[in-house]
RNA sequence: GCGCCCGUAGCUCAUUUGGAUAGAGCAUCGGCCUUCUAAGCCGAGGGUAACAGGUUCGAGUCCUGUCGGGCGCGCCA
């Protein structure tokens, strides 16, 4: 859908060079070529250092082998200028016409324009966020939720097939002890006398579902005793204590336990689902933790193992032999008590995504789930699945600075940052982009102040800014854009449109290395950077001159630049405004 | 104790799977609006890349060690 008709410069001059290694250096024909973007104007367009990596193998002095090559270089147009520099590098100087061409292919591919096939179509499922639904999402899961949609639509720019998935924990005990939460704060309302246990869900989220459950459904949920009857101390022991409680309230509730947990869950799944929506994060999949096991997914994994050799009771428990695949020691799949581990669902979830035919799978975790990628990696290897398609990513710490000082997070006193805090104050724009500006596995200082400032200091606006400059350049001019698709571009010569062009003529590599390398903070580095290209050039030149023929190619060039700030401002879901 | 991550300018961070003279923003200082938005541009100062070795034509990047910081090591999720 993409595909300019020629290949990418870059690949042009790969092809040049192979022409003459081959003819040339026939000994060197193995090393491969490649051509990288010098940091330095006067270094040229594209560097290429193979003199540097052949010269050992034909003993020779690099810089000879740079010459010979040079001597051997086929004649292109796209080449203005090839000379040999430093310890042998061979430096390229590209001809205006060949760097000309970008607008052409922009205006052609117009939003699809820096789409890129490295991806060959490889099925990834991207499974992101997946907090548990026992409360609003905080400051973390939004880091998660926008590096995770972020990758995604990186990895589709990049020619992957992305499936985005959710997956829903509404089995395990953590919901149960919402349920809990929920009834006793239901229970209150009637004044049954207790004291709130500490170790229950303190949010006021959890008070605002009792009084909805108490609305819909009367006194239909009092009982009198409450869930504490044999329970222990809580302090001596907090686990056991909720244990208690939780069988407890099933056994008081009977088959009305389902209805308070699944309004809770319901509740919760609604809210975080609507919280994502509002910060542009769309899934393809909400996979529920609870469908494993009532389609037989889990009996079918912990089978699978079984029969593979791979699980052993001991203690009353079953074990999965995940030290024979790296892990440290085994671990337990269902406990002596007979209720599975969180373990055992997850290693049928992540088989079932290898059986619904993904070629691979990405996960993104919190710093805290690091020790847990050595089990599920085990699982999927003993289950016959290729490691090396098992990929966790994980998200670092997110510190937010107010005022210069830290924001504290505690989610014991129930007055943690939510996301939608942290939205409602900074705006998505800003919040999108910030979460997104370090790599994945740096910790993230997220200055509020500086998120929100609509002043010169934040970077959102500068490429915001950008974007919004051109449009109003567009305004000024009252032409017609198709026009421009068409123009004559030849102008286009000076030092500040050769780099602007050049610049957009990167893109589609930094979307395939972006893709590459997981990192989607190359992108904002990216429109930075092509935003100060924009910036400079508005400030040295007046677009809008006398000569009509100058004036259209500046209108192409700052159109097709438009049109890259506003693609990529899209892959990280930060809008493009026409006005500021 | 063991494992993983990190250490780059006063601060927050880049540095393209090892490349040339390590770059931005903020902060400090000095310039630029009768001309398309000054939310911008131009310039100056600021560095032993924690430290010590090693591999390499070449190391912030790879390896080893030391120091410093973060996180994880449950029949929790």
């Amino acid at each position: 859908m993409q595909t300019a008709a020629l290949p990418d410069l870059k690949t042009q001059l790969i092809e040049l060079i192979n022409t003459a290694v081959a003819n040339a250096l026939p000994d060197a024909t193995h090393v491969s070529v490649d051509l990288e973007r010098p940091k330095q104007a006067s270094h040229g367009d594209y560097a290429c250092n193979i003199a540097l990596q052949a010269a050992k193998a034909l003993r020779k002095n690099p810089r000879e082998v740079a010459a010979e090559l040079l001597k051997a270089l086929p004649a292109s147009p796209i080449i203005a200028k090839a000379e040999i520099a430093g310890a042998g590098f061979i430096n390229f100087f590209l001809s205006p016409a060949a760097k000309q061409h970008v607008l052409k292919e922009i205006f052609a591919a117009g939003k699809n324009y820096g789409r890129v096939n490295v991806g060959q179509g490889e099925k990834v499922l991207l499974e992101f966020v997946s907090s548990n639904p026992t409360g609003p999402l905080h400051v973390a899961h939004g880091r998660a939720a926008a590096f995770g949609a972020s990758l995604a639509n990186v990895l589709d720019a990049a020619g992957y097939q992305v499936h985005r998935e959710y997956y829903v924990n509404d089995a395990g005990r953590q919901m149960d002890i919402l349920t809990v939460s929920t009834w006793l704060r239901y229970l209150a309302l009637f004044n049954v006398p207790f004291t709130y246990p500490g170790k229950c869900y303190q949010g006021d989220y959890v008070q605002t579902m009792a009084e909805e459950i108490k609305a819909a459904h009367g006194d239909r949920f009092v009982n009198n005793e409450g869930p504490f009857a044999g329970a222990p101390n809580l302090e001596e022991d907090p686990e056991g204590y909720l244990d208690v409680l939780i069988a407890n309230t099933k056994k008081i509730l009977g088959d009305k336990y389902s209805q308070i947990h699944g309004h809770a869950l319901n509740v919760q799944v609604d809210d975080m689902r609507q919280d994502l929506l509002e910060f542009g994060v769309h899934y393809d999949c909400w996979f529920s933790e609870q469908s494993l096991y009532d389609n037989g997914l889990l009996q079918h994994a912990l089978a699978e193992l079984g029969t593979r050799g791979y699980t052993y009771r001991k203690d009353g428990a079953l074990w999965f032999k995940s030290s024979e695949f790296g892990d440290e020691k085994d671990r337990v799949l269902q406990r002596e008590n007979g209720l599975y581990t969180y373990f055992a669902p997850d290693i049928a979830y992540h088989l079932n995504k290898f059986e619904r035919g993904f070629d691979r799978l990405i996960d993104l975790w919190g710093p805290d789930h690091h020790g847990y990628i050595p089990r599920v990696r085990a699982s999927v290897e003993a289950l016959g699945r290729d490691p090396s398609r098992f990929l966790v990513i994980i998200s670092q710490l997110v510190k937010l600075y107010r005022d210069g000082e830290l924001v504290k997070l505690s989610t014991r006193a129930g007055n943690y940052v939510t996301l939608r805090d942290l939205r409602s104050e900074v705006g998505n724009d800003a919040a999108r982009f910030f979460y997104v500006l370090r790599k994945s596995d740096q910790h993230l200082d997220f200055d509020l102040d500086l998120a929100k400032s609509k002043t010169n200091d934040n970077p959102v606006y500068y490429i915001q800014y950008a974007h919004a400059r051109i449009c109003r350049v567009h305004e000024q001019w009252g032409g017609n854009a198709d026009q421009l698709t068409t123009v004559d571009i030849s102008p286009l010569t000076n030092s500040y449109e050769m780099e602007l062009m050049q610049a957009l003529i990167d893109y589609p590599q930094v979307i395939a290395s972006a893709a590459r390398d997981y990192a989607p903070h190359t992108i904002a580095y990216y429109l930075k950077d092509l935003a100060a290209h924009l910036h400079s050039y508005y400030n040295a030149e007046q677009f809008l001159v006398e000569d009509e023929q100058l004036k259209l190619a500046r209108l192409a060039l700052i159109t097709a630049t438009r049109q890259v700030i506003s693609n990529g401002l899209a892959l990280l879901g930060v809008s493009s405004p026409e006005k500021m």
